[in-house]
DNA sequence: TGCGATTAACTGGTATGGTAGTAGGGTAGG
DNA sequence: CCTACCCTACTACCATACCAGTTAATCGCA
């Protein structure tokens, strides 16, 4: 979720686009730029101190992503949240996550269950009220089994599709779930454990249906955020 | 594969980035443009008669799909092909077009099926010489499949990540090989069209693993091509 | 002749200038 | 009063200029 702690301003040891682009992904998908508003490449460039031009290639990305949406002579918006384009998202995530913990099942590595299990361990640690640090932690978990597989391209397509979803799940409050998403990441280490390739694959695709099931209620709560839906 | 006829200059009517973008994509995928060949920003946009700018937004996004790598105050260079690449493509590819197949064979649509059905009776049409007239119609096939499930982002998906596969494929000459990959078209729409879930999906993933076949001969009659391997 | 330091040419990254095109407000005409 | 037009202000796109850093070749010296 790119939750990383992102320097609020631009350094100078990186080169300044993907800054830029990082920047403002974050800010989509926190919601502190809310759908339907309106990003100029100059008004974008003033704020951070930087030409135009690597602000046009950070718009260039996150359109690619979906999360903004370029009107040639017009302007550049954030996209409002398409129910669609998050369900589209989940399908290849799924997809691809379902292989992968089934590749991990398949040939068994006791060094990476045993940091798997450790970070199960780390999250039942976080507060209940701590959404970031859960976030970053179920990412991590994520991010931990795409490397066990050997496919940490994989996690790069899957951290791209992401963005979509992740849109989403900031704007998801209720804690108590948490813990259920937890059960689950536990369920799958222990199905990886025990080598059975079939048990990992459902529990992951049970494990990322999850917001099919939050998805609804926001999209209701919240349908200031989201496309006519 | 992006065979579809690109013209050979740029024209007006659209925005110039992208056109370059699908220019060098295009020829490096067809081997014009070789690995390891030095690309400048300055050479390119002279030969095409546009600006730096719309040059290095294709480099850029040339440089995410990994057809280029761009290194700062030294020049960019088209990749020499990985099979570490490939192969995690293909992983990717497997994984969403497998889902696909399976969505379909569910909720069967007996137009999709009939298109289908006309699509491989067209590929066998074609003369065993003509390998682009296949390798197009292939990627109808594929894409059709991903839009009859309605998962045209998945498609998107699989584009991208196909860039790596394609390199392959189009030094794969063998002609013979041709009739096999219909054949197994076939299996896939068969399946599809019995509700056949589990056998759709199996077809197809053994469909996606025809490259590996092929792939360590190409590797190593075409060494030059390849990334130390 | 061989080797090291210097420099000139070239790279991609950034900044800035210029252009076609759109949108919206205000005004003139019916 | 309503409508149609124009004009201004803004947009993203493209082109150009400048910069820091890398590379490689050449010149000077041992």
């Amino acid at each position: 979720m790119q939750i990383a702690d992102v320097p609020a301003g631009i350094s100078l040891g990186e080169t300044v686009g993907p800054q830029v682009y990082r920047l403002l992904r974050r800010r989509i998908i926190q919601a502190e730029l809310l759908p339907g508003e309106r990003l100029s490449e100059s008004e974008v460039a003033k704020t951070l101190s930087v030409s135009r031009q690597p602000v046009r290639e950070a718009f260039i990305k996150l359109s690619e992503e979906g999360l903004v949406q370029v009107l040639p002579q017009r302007g550049t918006f954030v996209t409002k949240i398409s129910v669609a384009a998050v369900m589209d998202a989940r399908f290849v995530r799924e997809a691809i996550e379902a292989d992968v913990v089934r590749l991990i099942a398949e040939s068994r590595e006791p060094d990476a269950v045993d940091e798997l299990r450790r970070q199960v361990v780390e999250q039942k640690k976080v507060p209940h009220n701590d959404r970031s640090a859960f976030l970053r932690l179920d990412e991590l978990f994520h991010h931990t089994l795409a490397a066990s597989a050997g496919k940490s391209y994989a996690w790069n397509v899957i951290e791209s599709v992401k963005a979509q979803m992740d849109r989403v799940r900031f704007l998801s409050v209720d804690d108590m779930h948490v813990t259920r998403l937890i059960d689950q990441h536990e369920r799958i280490v222990e199905a990886i454990a025990t080598n059975d390739q079939a048990g990992a694959e459902q529990a992951m695709r049970l494990h990322l249906r999850e917001i099919l099931n939050s998805l609804p209620e926001i999209a209701g709560s919240r349908a200031e955020l989201f496309d006519r839906s």
